[in-house]
DNA sequence: TCCCTCCGTCGGGCT
DNA sequence: GACGGAGGGA
């Protein structure tokens, strides 16, 4: 039987009278993607074509043309991306476009589940787990259950949780994924597959989810009530997904729940900047989502605007090489530029040199520190430059590896305030009674157990009255108690938590002046918040990164160079981009040599890293490299053999004696 | 029972 | 650099 299509007027009226010229501010392909109106269609944009921007005029076009902003979900990688990409629709048009709905897929997860715990049978005011804290509960497991096996080598808890993850977001069993990534482990199967339970009860039977629990408890949610299911998805009448060849098969089923109503679906991608593999993407469900929607349109963007033609060459050069071809060949009409520079470094530390000297050149040829980035495979390669410019007074701000909320005291502090906001909170609990001065795990856990039995009765009743602790104590519970009588504001109950913390802090670390200081900056970002679950809740969700709150302060005197991993670097641009450490073992990383499909995955790594630069492109590497065996030469990455010199040209460089200096 | 120190081991990229 | 286990002193 054929089906009705409801058509609004609008459709005929506009173009008209926008406000937005959109046809002389985008190309042909760029409009097509623009004006396209109901039903599915897939976006395929190759790196530097204008993504962002057909997004954000496509999110202007649709407030222009009616639709109610509210009724829009654009669903990014980040929550920055998205508030980015707001601020520039409101900026083309008005603040209308503040109120489109926008962010990651486990930021607007976590929205619906508060919304509807009670239906899956968790509290409302569910608590969320963050990596380090899914580690801790994981740990916490381990010791209880399993520590019989600490002779024979059983994973660690940060292996647990990756194995976890895996099984979860590439919809595998503990058996395929011991067998593909950790064999040596397939003697613990059982022991691990049972842990797995226990943990998933665990976080039952206490009301905590961890990033997981988001995505699948959604899943279950409106797909097991299809009353919720439609009233969700009637509130969707656009959904726009972006980065979409970085979604795994679960984010694939959501998006499907979330447009199943008006099903006006646009998701935005490029299969050749896959590189999310090991959270369960697939670059070839992108390819696939025409064959998941009837009438799905196809729709290409080509033509990058972003790098000069020579970065251009190399990129292309580059995905050449990949085992599993791709259909990609970016153009642009920009003709000039230098050429990429390949540059070989005798170690480490040398490449550091360079780089931060290269930064200072360039910053002299009026090129701002902020428009440049320098990126690398893995967080800790850039310590050693870190430490180079740290010494040389070049303010800069890392983004991936360590997060602030990861670092001890932090979460030292956070374990106060969890116990506050969920008293069953054992976890919680456990950490922060480890801190009192003559309490260890054995004492600790008894306490945590009193608890529990003892719901009604707090921690100022335990009986420690003979014990050498009972100061402490006593005034921990003293602290706990002043926040959670007095209905204070974050900032307060931040405040007097460090007041009883510093002491502990100083006591425990050699370097508490600075965690202090992070302590202070901690409480000041705080005083944006009015309620204290929220806060607990954006910090586990956009996760800050360890170095923001030192460069907030000398920010204001000149924007800071960016230092990021290749995956943070993700839908950003420079100027100027280094890649270092460009390494065999490193890039491609060592675990993923044998393997063809996951070496294609640091390829299309490699090439993310080339396509973000605008105008110039330095690789290096060292030759030497240090390990706890000493020092070995190192080779560079084999994604650069055979490239010719008239794409990437290689450098010398040359130390004078007097001064370093670099080479023709 | 707790705490400190020493040492071998380790899959990392992100929400 | 962080984890986790071992061993020794308080």
């Amino acid at each position: 039987m054929k089906k009705f299509i409801l058509q609004t007027d609008n459709r005929s009226q506009r173009s008209s009278n926008y406000q937005i010229p959109y046809r002389e501010q985008l190309n042909t392909q760029q409009l097509g993607a623009v004006m396209h109106d109901d039903g599915p269609a897939l976006v395929i944009a190759g790196a530097g074509t204008g993504k962002t921007r057909t997004l954000v005029y496509r999110v202007a076009r649709l407030v222009e043309d009616g639709t109610p902003p509210e009724s829009i979900l654009l669903l990014t990688f980040t929550r920055r991306a998205a508030r980015e990409m707001l601020n520039r629709a409101t900026d083309v048009l008005d603040n209308r476009c503040k109120k489109v709905r926008g962010g990651t897929f486990h930021h607007y997860c976590n929205l619906l589940l508060h919304r509807y715990a009670e239906e899956l049978g968790y509290p409302r005011n569910f608590t969320l787990l963050d990596q380090s804290d899914a580690m801790d509960t994981i740990h916490h497991i381990r010791s209880t259950y399993y520590h019989h096996l600490r002779l024979k080598r059983f994973p660690q808890k940060q292996t647990l949780s990756a194995i976890f993850s895996s099984m979860i977001n590439t919809r595998r069993s503990l058996y395929e994924v011991l067998a593909d990534g950790y064999p040596r482990f397939l003697e613990h199967h059982d022991a691990v597959a049972e842990l797995f339970d226990r943990y998933n009860r665990y976080k039952r039977d206490n009301g905590v989810m961890d990033f997981d629990d988001l995505l699948t408890q959604t899943r279950v949610l409106l797909s097991g009530n299809d009353d919720i299911r439609r009233k969700v998805a009637s509130q969707n009448r656009y959904v726009m997904v972006d980065e979409y060849q970085d979604t795994n098969n679960l984010q694939a089923d959501l998006v499907a729940l979330f447009s199943s109503v008006h099903e006006n679906l646009m998701v935005v991608g490029d299969d050749a900047q896959s590189i999310y593999a090991f959270r369960g993407a697939n670059f070839k469900n992108i390819l696939a989502f025409p064959d998941l929607y009837d009438n799905c349109k196809i729709l290409k963007l080509e033509e990058n605007y972003r790098s000069a033609e020579p970065i251009l060459k190399l990129a292309n050069s580059l995905m050449d090489k990949a085992n599993d071809k791709f259909d990609k060949n970016l153009y642009t009409r920009r003709s000039s530029g230098d050429l990429p520079g390949i540059v070989k470094a005798s170690n480490e530390n040398e490449q550091s040199r360079f780089v931060a000297q290269m930064l200072l050149q360039l910053r002299e040829q009026e090129i701002p520190l902020n428009d440049m980035a320098v990126l690398f495979r893995n967080g800790r390669d850039s310590y050693d430059l870190e430490w180079e410019l740290n010494k040389l007074n070049i303010p800069f701000r890392k983004f991936g590896g360590q997060k602030f909320a990861e670092a001890a005291h932090i979460r030292d502090v956070l374990a106060h305030l969890r116990v506050v906001v969920n008293p069953e909170d054992q976890i919680a609990w456990n950490r922060i009674l480890m801190l009192v001065d003559g309490i260890g795990p054995k004492t600790a856990s008894e306490l945590v157990n009193w608890l529990r039995l003892n719901k009604n009765r707090g921690l100022r009743e335990a009986d420690v009255a003979s014990k050498s602790y009972k100061k402490q104590i006593d005034q921990l519970s003293e602290a706990l108690s002043d926040i959670s009588t007095k209905k204070n504001k974050p900032s307060e109950a931040l405040e007097r938590i460090i007041a009883y913390y510093t002491p502990v802090c100083e006591n425990r670390y050699d370097d508490h002046p600075k965690r202090i200081k992070d302590l202070e900056a901690f409480a000041g970002l705080s005083r944006n918040y009015t309620g204290l679950d929220q806060l607990l809740q954006d910090l586990t969700l956009e996760p800050l990164d360890a170095s923001a709150m030192e460069t907030e302060a000398s920010a204001k005197d000149e924007p800071p160079l960016t230092l990021t991993t290749i995956h943070s670097a993700k839908g950003l641009e420079w100027d100027t981009v280094f890649i270092i450490q460009c390494l065999d073992g490193v890039l491609p990383s060592g675990y993923a040599v044998e393997n063809a499909s996951a070496l294609d995955e640091e390829l299309r790594l490699l090439y993310v890293a080339c396509t973000r630069a605008r105008e110039r492109l330095f690789i290096s590497y060292p030759v030497t490299r240090e390990s706890s065996y000493g020092e070995f030469f190192s080779n560079p990455s084999r994604f650069l053999e055979d490239i010719p010199e008239y794409i990437l040209e290689t450098w010398k460089l040359v130390e004078e004696p007097d001064q370093k200096r670099l080479g023709e």
